[in-house]
RNA sequence: GGCCCCGUUGUGUAGCGGCCUAGCACGCCGCCCUCUCAAGGCGGUAGCGCGGGUUCGAAUCCCGUCGGGGCUACCA
């Protein structure tokens, strides 16, 4: 039996070879990048990897006042944190520059000179009263409420009419009278009828180029062969085809239209896309936070793609390897935190512990608790540490407050109120007199030796529950009721710092 | 309103006509381990939106329906 062909690499390829593939992402830097805005970054990184193909970085800045240096640059910064690289683009140039939109007007008039010379776009002299007036009619007769083509064929004494008036003309797009179907990548074959697809501005009166100009300009001349962006941009999808066959048709750009592929939206709480406002929706939350750019990624791309039926963990090399975009679900995906947290953690654990004491330094710096460059013994006792606390994080920023009493200053230590009251209650006093006693008797002052001499002392002598005998301890040398493992604690900070803090606590407790 | 996309447990997914009395992960619940918290182990909870077809057989194919979302600018 002959069922449907596999899908085969060519399918997506359409004759490339997999080193001519060429994907772009194109953020516009108007602020902070979202996660969504990331997973398109991800999805068009990983295709390219893939592939052996390059990834473009385009900035789409012609949106004057809400562009800035600045906004460019941590862009920019974002990117490279993530570890997602482009190979052509600002900061390492390429052959299809210049990458800034807004460096590539002349180009953009270029381009429209030639299409309205060539018949391919025209002159609208229809003012935005006109136009709301008939989109308004056209709409309450229930029929679709694109441009009517007013001024598709003006005869020169018209336009000359208009001119007289004062008018300024936009240029639209002439748009093929014919079905314009296209095979997405991730959702198949899509067809647009003629009627439902109105001729579009490409440039504004004032002589701007628009969005659905320059983006598929572009697209054409950086010979983008496939692109990977969000759903939103469906319905546009067909106008950026009909302008590709034009650019083609006059020889501007390789003459290939790209295949496209698009990616479903991220969501965030309720039914609404993730919008840079909600919150947990920006890069920075995750960056200040701790979370690890492999976890971070790791849990993106498990948002509409999946690397097996059992396993959910992986590296970015292994995601380049199995990367499919006909494996990418079409359906929108709701961000789960905690699903987020919890890739992470697992990222975490998977950290060499030399990587994760590097990567923890600047959260503790940040928090005071070491020096931005700490001491060679800083370091060794942070070392010494990392292995106690990585498995029981979920970002690197929690580690702070698990860890700072190994190296805050005995006259800075203090114990969490909280805790002292649930623990550090008058009949702690006798388990801390023998803690002291015990812990002065310990000879090498070993995890294993002060273990045994904790347990032998409160659990044989005084018959505690080892929760009871221990957690008066805890508190006194950690502050917390929540620590690291408790011995390996006491042998971090050694016996005399353990002394003091006990003596400390001893002191502070309620008299009963 | 018009056009388009989407529809498997709470969430993310696997599933491409029989292997599904639907797998995995997160979450949640319980148990074990245990010096706290984690991690780890074991078990549990909960799903194919609905209705028609097609077929010996449908989560899988078709149609309809309902629901959700997007687009509908001289923003990107």
């Amino acid at each position: 039996m002959t069922d449907k062909p596999a899908p085969t690499d060519d399918d997506v390829l359409g004759g490339l070879a997999p080193s001519q593939v060429r994907v772009r992402f194109p953020p516009s830097p108007t602020g902070l990048l979202t996660v969504g805005n990331i997973r398109s970054a991800l999805f068009n990184w990983a295709f390219a990897r893939h592939y052996g193909g390059k990834l473009v970085l385009r900035i789409e800045d012609t949106d004057r006042s809400r562009n800035t240096p600045e906004a460019l640059q941590y862009t920019l910064d974002s990117l490279r944190w993530l570890g997602l690289n482009w190979d052509e683009g600002p900061e390492v140039g390429g052959e299809y520059g210049p990458y800034l939109q807004s460096e590539r007007m002349d180009t953009y008039a270029d381009v429209v000179a030639k299409l309205l010379a060539a018949g391919k776009a025209y002159h609208c002299y229809c003012s935005q009263e006109e136009l709301d007036q008939r989109r308004e009619a056209a709409r309450s007769a229930g029929q679709h409420s694109g441009y009517d083509g007013h001024c598709r064929s003006l005869s020169p004494e018209q336009v000359q009419a208009y001119l007289d008036e004062g008018r300024r003309p936009v240029v639209r797009l002439r748009m093929p009278d014919r079905p314009i179907t296209f095979d997405d990548l991730v959702r198949g074959e899509i067809t647009f009828l003629p009627e439902n697809l109105g001729d579009y501005v490409l440039v504004r009166a004032n002589g701007y180029p628009l969005y659905p100009l320059v983006n598929p300009v572009d697209d054409a001349l950086m010979e983008i062969t496939h692109v990977l962006r969000g759903e939103d941009l469906l319905p546009s999808t067909p106008r950026q085809i009909a302008l590709y066959e034009a650019l083609a048709e006059i020889g501007i750009g390789s003459g290939r239209t790209p295949r496209f592929g698009h990616l479903p939206f991220v969501m965030g709480e309720g039914n609404k896309k993730l919008s840079k406002r909600d919150p947990g929706a920006g890069l920075g939350e995750y960056m200040e936070r701790g979370f690890l750019p492999e976890g971070l990624l790791n849990y993106l791309a498990l948002l509409g793609w999946s690397i097996a039926d059992d396993r959910d963990v992986f590296t970015m090399d292994e995601m380049i390897k199995a990367f499919d975009i006909r494996k990418v679900n079409a359906n929108a995906a709701r961000f789960d935190p905690k699903k987020c947290e919890a890739i992470n953690a697992s990222h975490m654990r998977l950290l060499d512990p030399a990587e994760y004491t590097r990567r923890v330094v600047p959260f503790l710096a940040k928090a005071g608790v070491l020096p931005a460059e700490p001491s060679a013994e800083q370091l060794e006792l942070l070392s010494a540490a990392v292995p106690l606390v990585q498995e029981r994080m979920n970002t690197l920023s929690e580690s702070v407050e698990m860890l700072s009493f190994l190296f805050v200053p005995d006259e800075a230590f203090s114990i969490d109120p909280d805790s002292a009251a649930k623990v550090l209650t008058g009949d702690a006093g006798a388990v801390l007199e023998a803690t002291t006693k015990a812990l002065t008797e310990v000879g090498e002052w070993k995890t294993e030796t002060i273990e045994q001499a904790l347990r032998a002392s409160l659990i044989e002598g005084l018959g505690l529950k080892p929760k009871n005998a221990f957690g008066p301890v805890r508190v006194a040398i950690s502050g917390r009721r929540i620590s690291p493992p408790l011995f390996e604690s006491l042998e971090l900070i050694g016996r005399e710092r353990s002394l003091h803090r006990i003596e400390q606590a001893r002191a502070a407790l309620p008299a009963d």
